[in-house]
RNA sequence: GAGGUGGUAGCUCAAUGGUAGAGCAUUGCCCUUUUAAGGCAAGGGUUCUGGGUUCGAGUCCCAGCCGCCUCACCA
């Protein structure tokens, strides 16, 4: 028998004792008076004097986090919301049955007491425990309440326990919901309507990617989860709904990364009458307004970068392969060189040969691709990784971008930006092209890139481009990926740390602890 | 997909190829203001799995499983 199942047996057998005391093993509620919270709050300024005079009744509850047992009398801190708060208890204060039952406690169960606030010697506010009532019981041990639990395999896939016993983890996704509350906020407050569309779609769009794949039974359907929303907000443009966003889960058959999970959650939004120059400046408004809401300051600190949301710097594609070329890969390209549109493959050749002298991955050249394929290729292989401040990349070649609408002046280009901060794509968004003849004809270039072997991209839309038909008016539209923004503003590293379930291989049998065989012992792991 | 790295008690971590350890947690006893409470004592190990080298393997080699990191793909 290992421990985890010793301790399991041995708190069962404590269940048995409190219920011969009198007490519901499980009992439904409580009812407290202040949260542990509100507790140090209020009370944070009252002296031991004005404590001890005005003996403050209150009723609190949590989960026992430690535990001093003294004999006769014991100290334990109670952790409830995120706060922590002591207890003191004696015997003389309690009935006989009552302090059986303090003597059965454990690190780990759920109590409530009955008492009234004091300062103990070394000035710690204190409930001291007049009645104490059994919530539920812990029936395995904690882990560690010094080091807390450690290892990030387990730390993922028992996030309950992360939770539990790790300060800082249960910030992390006060801060998630506190973004996306802040987004949902400025968006209800600029008139937007908040929808949702399908998950499940028989044609998958509105992004470059590797879908999941599933099957209806009843209707004999292959059906994909979605890549984006983003073709079926469209149609509600043109429906007339002008303005809607959704705040909801994509997901993408591609590798895991510290910046990627198969399921991920963006922000789509859309708005007719509009183009990207608009959303440019919602966005930079935007990001500054979440800033602020959710760490109370526009600058963040991440890593070794503070990131000032106040302003965003903006920059042309173009520029920023200029900008920031490998010094050391010279002659970096004219402007007039990354405009031409002709001169692609030939600055691609000039980076790849640098890129092997310093021992950089070259960019892969499959043959055949459009210029703008190869520009964009550029772009991410010299600048992404520089833009650390929160920048506006923008004007992108039109071959990347089937569904977005043409620069007036320059049909090789269209009218799309995306934001990058920390080296990472934030955002993305663009004037939506409502030409449907335009649209089937970008769909038909996608369908060649398709058949010359780029499994990403976009399949025809013949119901999409039937909307368009009906009349989509002038609209602006942008995604802005919430796992990452939440990295950003909670100082997390991995994706993985803003996500509360992220995707891991399951356990097998075999691994870890063997998968427990089925027996009538404790479930362990 | 490639490379690197890690997996030892419930947790956090040690351990030149030579008897597998500490702190916390657990169990028993003592303790009426402690707070990583303290004191005394005790129990707890398939060193991820399977092979191999060796007189002897947690340690070296091979394979596998799982994680993490970097790169590739991608957002």
């Amino acid at each position: 028998m290992n421990l985890d199942e010793e301790i399991y047996q041995q708190r069962q057998e404590k269940l048995r004792q409190l219920e011969a005391l009198g007490y519901q093993s499980y009992p439904h509620s409580f009812a407290f008076s202040h949260t542990l919270e509100q507790i140090q709050q209020q009370f944070a300024a009252r002296t031991a004097e004005q404590l001890e005079a005005e003996r403050l009744a209150v009723r609190a509850a949590g989960r026992i986090v430690a535990l001093r047992g003294h004999g006769k009398t014991g100290f334990a801190h109670l952790l409830q919301g995120g706060a922590r708060l002591q207890i003191y208890v004696r015997q003389d204060a309690l009935d006989e049955r009552q302090f059986s039952l303090w003597k059965l406690l454990d690190l780990g169960d759920f109590i409530g007491v009955r008492g009234y606030l004091f300062r103990t010697r070394t000035g710690e506010l204190t409930i001291h425990v007049e009645e104490l009532f059994f919530l539920a019981k812990d029936l395995l041990p904690l882990p560690e309440k010094w080091h807390g639990l450690q290892d990030v395999e387990r730390r993922y896939r028992m996030r309950y326990l992360d939770l539990a016993v790790n300060a800082g983890v249960r910030d992390v996704f006060v801060t998630r919901s506190r973004l996306v509350q802040s987004m949902r906020q400025a968006l209800n407050q600029r008139g937007y309507l908040e929808v949702e569309t399908p998950m499940m779609q028989s044609i998958y769009g509105g992004a470059a990617a590797r879908p999941f794949i599933t099957h209806h039974h009843a209707l004999d359907l292959q059906l994909y989860l979605r890549i984006a929303p983003e073709l079926y907000l469209k149609r509600l443009i043109v429906g007339g709904l002008e303005r809607v966003y959704e705040i909801n889960r994509n997901f993408r058959n591609e590798g895991i990364s510290t910046h990627h999970n198969p399921e991920f959650t963006m922000l789509e939004f859309y708005e007719a009458y509009s183009d990207y120059r608009v959303l440019m400046d919602f966005s930079e408004e935007l990001l500054a307004r979440v800033a602020r809401e959710v760490t109370g300051s526009e600058q963040v600190t991440y890593g070794e970068h503070v990131l000032d949301f106040s302003k965003l710097r903006r920059l042309s594609l173009r520029d920023a392969i200029c900008e920031f070329w490998p010094a050391e890969a010279a002659p970096a390209p004219s402007g007039e060189e990354v405009r031409r549109h002709a001169a692609e493959p030939d600055l691609v050749a000039r980076y790849n040969q640098w890129a092997e002298r310093a021992g950089r991955a070259p960019i892969a050249v499959r043959g055949g691709e459009e210029e703008g394929v190869l520009l964009t290729a550029l772009f991410e292989a010299v600048a992404e990784q520089h833009l650390i401040q929160p920048t506006i990349i923008y004007d992108f070649p039109v071959a990347v971008s089937p569904l977005a609408k043409n620069k007036g002046d320059e049909p090789a280009w269209v009218e799309r930006f995306e934001i990058y901060a920390a080296g990472m794509e934030l955002a993305n968004g663009y004037s939506e092209l409502n030409d449907p003849e335009e649209q089937r004809r970008r769909f038909e270039q996608q369908l060649r890139a398709r058949e010359r072997g780029d499994a990403e991209a976009h399949q025809m839309d013949e119901d999409y481009v039937r909307a368009l038909s009906y009349g989509m008016p002038p609209t602006a539209g942008e995604g802005i990926g919430i796992d990452r923004l939440c990295m950003l503003l909670s100082n997390s590293a991995s994706i993985r740390d803003v996500i509360l379930f992220p995707l891991l291989r399951p356990q097998t049998a075999g691994s870890e602890d063997g998968g427990s065989e089925e027996s009538n012992s404790a479930p362990i792991r």
